[in-house]
DNA sequence: GTTAGTTTTAAACGTATGTTTAAAACAATA
DNA sequence: TATTGTTTTAAACATACGTTTAAAACTAAC
C-alpha cells in the first residue's frame, strides 16, 4: 500500500504540529516518528507548507461536509422559535457535535485540531489562514449567517466583533485544553473530558452572544 | 547613554516578536532593526530566552503594579453591591483600564502585548509561561479571587473553567485585533480602535461569566 | 595621560533546517 | 522476462540560526 507512507506522515505531522507548532516542528522529527525517509515529505507534499495544508485539510474537508449536512437538516426542521438564546444554543451545539463526530470518525484528537487552527491564526504571515479562508470561507459564512439571524439587535459591524469574541472562547479553550485538563485533574482531582468542555461552552457562548451593548462601564 | 542599546533592542524585539512570534523572529532581524551589533543581545541579555523574558517583564512589571493599586482602591471603596454583574463589569473594567494606562504610559502597543501573551501561552514547551506564572502568578490570583466572589453559584472547578473561557475572549480578540481591525475598516469602513474593543468586551465577558450551567443542550 | 573596566564590533563556529539529487528498490504491464 | 513508471533511499547542498571569541573602541577614575 503506497498511501501508507502518506498517512503515516500525516498522522505524525498532526501530532507534532499541534504539540510544538509549525515552525518548531522539523521535517526530520516528523519523518523519524513516521518511520519514513526524510525526502518523502517533499516527494509527496512538495514542501513543508504543502504538508501543513494537507494536515488541516484532512480535518476540515469532512468537517465542513458534515456541518453542511447538519445545518441543512436544521434549516428544514426549524421551527424558528422566538427564543433566540435557545436557537443559538442549538446552532452552537450543532457545530460542537459536528467537530466531535468528525474527530471521532477519523480518529483525530479535537484538541490537536484546535491547536492547529489557533496556530494558523496566530501566524501573522498567515499563508495558512489565507488558504483556510479561501478553501472553507463559504461554509464558515453560511454558519455565520444562521447565527446572525438570532442576534438581530446589532449592526453588521457589531455582529462581526461579537462573533469573534465567541470564537475566542472556543479556540482558546480548546487549544489550551490539554494544559487546563491537566491542572483540573491535579487541582480538583476531577477527570473531565474535552467532550464535556464542548457541552459546557455552549451556554457560555450563547450568553456572550446576547450580552447588551454598552457605551460605558 | 549605555542603556540606549538595551532599549533599542527591547523596542525592536517587542515589535518583531509580536508580529512574527518568538521562533520566527531571528536575532539578526532584531539587531538590524535596532541598529545594533548582533552580539549585543547575548552580551546584555545572555541569550534569546533572556531577551524574551525581558520584553515581557518590561510590560508586566508596571502592569501588575498598576493593577494592584487600582484593585486595593476598589476594595477600600467597595460597596459590594448585590448586583454581581455590575461588580464584574467594574472589576473587568479595572483590568482593561490598567492595561490601557500602562500601554499608553510606556508607549507600548496593547495589541503587541496581547500577541506576546498569546504566543507565550500557545508555546507547548512553555518556558515563558512558567516564568510568567512564577513571576506574576500572585497578582493574577488576587484578581481571580475578587472575580470569584461575584460568581458564587459555582464550584471551584466550574469557576476555574469559566474564568478561562472569559480569558479566551480577551486574549483571542486582542491578539488577532490587528487583522480584525483591518477587516472591519475594509468591510464596514469603520475606523475602530483597540480601546473601543476593550470597552466593548467588558459586558460580553460579564454575561459569559453569568451564563447558566446546563447539563445538556 | 595612564589605567582598569565596560561596551561594541567583526568574524567565525557549530549546528539544525528545508530541499535537491541521483541511484536504488519496487510495482505493474506487456 | 524485459520494460516502464513510481516510490524509497542515502547523501549532499545551501542556508539560516544562536552563540562565542578576541580584538577594538569607548568611558571614567586616578
Amino acid at each position: 500500500m503506497t498511501s501508507s507512507t502518506i498517512d503515516r506522515i500525516l498522522d505524525a505531522a498532526e501530532v507534532e504540529f499541534a504539540a510544538h507548532g509549525f515552525v518548531e516542528t522539523s521535517l526530520r522529527t516528523i519523518t523519524t516518528k513516521a518511520k519514513v525517509n526524510l525526502a518523502a515529505v517533499n516527494y509527496h507534499f512538495g514542501s513543508k507548507k504543502g504538508l501543513i495544508q494537507a494536515v488541516t485539510d484532512r480535518f476540515l474537508d469532512p468537517l465542513t461536509q458534515n456541518l453542511q449536512v447538519q445545518l441543512s437538516a436544521y434549516k428544514k426542521s426549524a421551527i424558528n422559535s422566538a427564543d433566540d438564546e435557545k436557537e443559538l444554543r442549538i446552532l452552537l451545539g450543532i457545530l460542537a457535535r459536528s467537530c466531535q463526530q468528525v474527530a471521532q470518525q477519523n480518529h483525530h484528537s479535537l484538541a490537536v485540531f484546535a491547536r492547529l487552527i489557533n496556530t494558523a491564526y496566530s501566524q501573522s504571515q498567515g499563508h495558512l489562514r489565507k488558504h483556510l479562508t479561501y478553501q472553507y470561507g463559504a461554509s464558515f459564512m453560511y454558519f455565520m449567517k444562521l447565527i446572525r439571524k438570532h442576534m438581530p439587535e446589532m449592526t453588521n459591524e457589531q455582529f462581526f466583533w461579537r462573533f469573534h469574541y465567541l470564537l475566542g472562547i472556543l479556540v482558546f479553550s480548546l487549544s489550551s485544553s490539554e494544559a487546563l485538563l491537566a491542572i483540573c485533574e491535579r487541582e480538583y482531582s476531577s477527570s473531565r473530558s474535552l467532550d464535556q468542555i464542548m457541552v459546557d461552552i455552549i451556554p457560555v457562548m450563547a450568553s456572550a452572544a446576547q450580552a447588551p451593548i454598552l457605551g460605558e462601564v
